[in-house]
This record gives C-alpha cells, structure tokens and sequence, in this order.
DNA sequence: TTGATTTAGGTGTATATACTCCTATATTGA
DNA sequence: TCAATATAGGAGTATATACACCTAAATCAA
C-alpha cells in the first residue's frame, strides 16, 4: 500500500465517489426532462417494484442512511409523487406508497433511464459495466467490518 | 438490458452510488479523530502532493465540479488548513495551497486514511479492491459521450 | 403489570453536489 | 485599439448525505 501523496489513485474512496460523481451527471443529464434526479428515480422505482414500505426497509434496500432517505422524500412528498400513511401494524412506522401521478412519473424516466444506460454502456463496455456493477454491489452489501473504536458499556 | 423494476441491480449509477456511500461512511469514520471526512482530506492529500494548483485544475484533478469545490474549500478556510491567494499571471484565479496547519492535518490524517484502507482492503479483498479501483478510474476519467439534447446556436 | 429496553422516525446541524446565472479578467480578431 | 469572445470564479438555489440527539410506540423481563 502506497502513500496517498504518491499514489493517490490508490484510495477506494476517492476512486469510488469520482466514478460517482462522474456517472450521477450523465444519469441526471438523460432524467433531467423527466423532471428527476437519479437518486429520485432510484425511489420512485423501488417503490413502484416493490409496493409500499416502511422508510427504514426502503432506506436498507437503497444502502442509504435512514435520516437520508427521510430527507429524500421530502420534494417527492411535496411534488405529489410519493403519500405517507402511518402504518397500520405498527404505528410508529410509516408506509410510503406511490401516488398515480408518481407512478405516471416512473413510467415516463424509464425511458430516459434507459437512453442513461444505453449511453453509458455503449462507451464504457457491457462487458466492463457488469464487472463494475457486480463488485460495487459486492461493496455495497459487504459487512463495514470493525470500524473506528466504539465504546460499549 | 432489463427493466430497472425487474432488475434494479442492473443500474450503473445507483451500484456505484451505493458503494461509495457505503464505502464513504467507513472512511468517514476512521477519519473521524482526525476531525475531516473523506472529500476534505482528498482535497488536502492532493494539495500536499501536487502543491499550490488553481480551483479549476484542483476540481479537474478530483474528478470534481468546479463550484462543488469551491464549496468545500469554505470549512477548510475557515478551519486554517487552506489559503487563497490571487493568481500572479491570471488574476482571475486563485491559488489553493496547504498552510502549516493543514500540512500538520494531512500528516494526522495519513494515518487514519491508512486504517480505513487496511480495513476495506482486508475485508474485500486486496484483489477485488485493486480491480474496482481500475474500473473506477476508468468510468470517472471516460469521456460522458454525447449526453441529453444541447442546444446549440 | 410495569419499568427497562428496543425500535421507528424526526430534528438540528454540517458538509457534499451541481445547475444556472453573474462579474471580472484575459484573449482574440478586425 | 477595441469590441467580441472565452475563461476563472462566485452567488443563488435545490437536492444529497449522515451524525447526534430527541420523542413516541412497541417489546421484554421481572
């Protein structure tokens, strides 16, 4: 393992959020007619996949912090797209469910979705596009291990 | 290429922002003693490696938008770790460099980016990380192609 | 049953991200 | 020279991210 000063390409991190980053502007530049951002798409359509859910579950599934997604819902709440009910079973949960509109909306970004996609497939490789799928997944749901020193009574 | 409802783990831009969130929280908190998350200290680390450098060549560098830097510079000034000084040639530009503070920052930090690395490295493994990280800087450095429809004159 | 504990979610705060529009300076071309 | 253009960077706005702390409701245990 190298020093950062010296092979700064070598940190995970930086490597991960650049391609992200990168990525996130091409995605958001096909959603953006559909009036979406690519985080907004990826919730409207779990929501559409899956039915309702509980923000925590939705939150788990989206590999996004619990107190993140409840902020992400926010514009989707006020834009008509997304409706929150308590839940029934448990009421301290919330159900969150897409609304008419806000599946009219998904149906529209799936084709700009797919133009996002096919662009970048077509310059990056489906080959390699896969292989970066499959091992950011694997990163995504790998266990975050012993962290920094947590003090447990 | 499927559906994203049928499959929305074929999505490139949502396994990619799930790593990086995931992957982003780790360092965030092996970081954390040395009071910087994982963007500030690739802002520092760079600074120290490459020297004094512009906004604009700083935000090319780090794959990074040019008003998203200048954003995150602002804590870094206000902390001391950066100045700004008016460029020599072109006094439209504004020189970034490390102070004695954020050198002694980096040096602090170097060691917690260093767990943060082992950690990741031994529990994905050295040889996954190592193929990622290529297939990342690849993505980050591609060429976006042709996006959404740009008027031109 | 009831007090302790756990869990679902919100709030305050801070940073991260990037688009659009703006100003100031530099460069270029007639 | 000087007007047109290009470039460096900031400001306004909006979303994205997550930690620490809080409240309410559910669960568990004595």
């Amino acid at each position: 393992m190298q020093s950062p000063e010296k092979n700064p390409a070598g940190c995970n991190c930086l490597a991960l959020r650049q391609a992200a980053r990168h990525v996130t502007q091409i995605y958001d530049q096909f959603l953006a007619p559909s009036g979406m951002r690519a985080t907004q798409y990826s919730i409207l359509a779990r929501l559409s996949r899956r039915g309702s859910m509980t923000i925590n579950a939705l939150a788990s599934e989206l590999v996004m912090d619990r107190t993140t997604l409840g902020r992400n819902i926010l514009p989707l709440r006020r834009d008509g797209l997304i409706a929150v009910a308590r839940g029934g079973v448990d009421r301290r949960s919330k159900e969150l469910r897409l609304t008419r509109s806000g599946e009219a909306r998904v149906r529209a970004a799936f084709e700009c979705w797919q133009q996002a996609q096919a662009q970048f497939e077509s310059s990056f490789g489906a080959g390699r596009a896969k292989a970066l799928r499959a091992l950011a997944r694997d990163v995504a749901l790998s266990d975050p291990g012993a962290v920094a020193p947590v003090d447990k009574d």
